[in-house]
DNA sequence: TGAGGAATGCGGCATATTGTCACACTCGCC
DNA sequence: GGCGAGTGTGACAATATGCCGCATTCCTCA
């Protein structure tokens, strides 16, 4: 019912750190996020993450969990320890219960699954103990519509093996074809 | 691969709260947990379990989310308050990232899905900070799965209103009804 | 050069899921 | 009491899916 508050002070734009190593996810949600008002510095892997927070400590950071080397995970402490009060939300495609707990013991503020969008992140960061409908997004996506983006998401990151996509979300291969086959992607 | 380290002493029991409304589940792993060295208490219900929680706090809790009436989520605090050291591990079938988000701000230290052994749920009480116990799969959600999270997520958004949940999600609601009735977690 | 191995595209079913309508019931409310 | 909204359930047709098979292409490797 609330309209989204935004944490962004007119005065002074924050600071927002984005960690993923897909440069094209990268490009996309930190154009989005910078349209609503934040200062965005994006870094596809560990070291470089850590090399921007040291020069300007970001007051807000969303990171992947895979990146290449090693886990997304090892940051979060990381940022925290640069800065205690930077908020840290997971956002990863290979999202998982396991992982999820760690991410939020580790001291992350929230986790999501991609496909997300900036309006999920916003959100996000805006979630606090006690007051878990802070995800709460206005419009939640349909059920077609988020499967649609998890299997383009997935297929691309196989870089669009049918066969092994399929396997990967559990779908029968000829199964991941006709839902391919049909262009309109349904609201 | 390394033995599950039991945490309790021998020369002294560690006192476990369980907290199911499934009576016969409540019996079968309380008869599991008391049989590994643990002093048992199980309730079926919050009030019952703060209750017996007030009387002797518990060292170790399980505890369900989908009680009837409120939900399990909101014991954790309270046990807590009692207790801070109380180490409370969430138990649900209907497991969901958005739901284990919570427990853990809330104070949980892990989470897991049913179905689960005595054995897990020790495994779960000794997960530490930067030792996960758990599993980290780096595995796409199957599209199953993301349906299922996604679900869960916007149903408690929508305060378990089934109808509302059903058109935001663009599905009928007699396919939501029957999901919903379905063994919630497929892999 | 030819034999695997893996992916792909597609046809055809049997089975499972979903959309749709209908009906009864419970609430909260004016 | 009547109204609107939500819920649980049954029944049935329309789709979707799982699962087979087969031909084809593109690799790799001996």
């Amino acid at each position: 019912m609330e309209p989204i508050e935004s944490r962004t002070t007119p005065s002074e734009p924050a600071c927002l750190l984005l960690v993923d190593d897909d440069a094209t996810f990268c490009r996309v949600l930190g154009l989005a996020l910078s349209r609503r008002g934040f200062t965005v510095a994006t870094a596809h892997d560990c070291a470089a993450a850590l090399q921007l927070a040291q020069g300007t400590t970001p007051d807000y950071a969303v990171v992947d969990l895979n990146l290449a080397g090693d886990s997304g995970l090892s940051l979060i402490p990381q940022l925290l320890a640069l800065d205690s009060m930077t908020r840290v939300v997971v956002l990863t495609g290979y999202a998982s219960i396991a992982t999820a707990v760690e991410a939020i013991k580790l001291g992350a503020v929230n986790y999501l699954a991609k496909p997300a969008d900036a309006d999920q992140v916003l959100a996000a960061f805006a979630a606090t103990r006690g007051n878990p409908a802070a995800s709460v997004s206005l419009r939640p996506l349909s059920v077609n519509r988020l499967e649609w983006e998890h299997i383009q998401r997935v297929l691309r990151e196989n870089d669009g093996n049918i066969s092994v996509t399929a396997r990967q979300l559990g779908m029968h291969r000829r199964t991941l074809q006709r839902k391919l086959a049909k262009r309109p992607v349904k609201f």
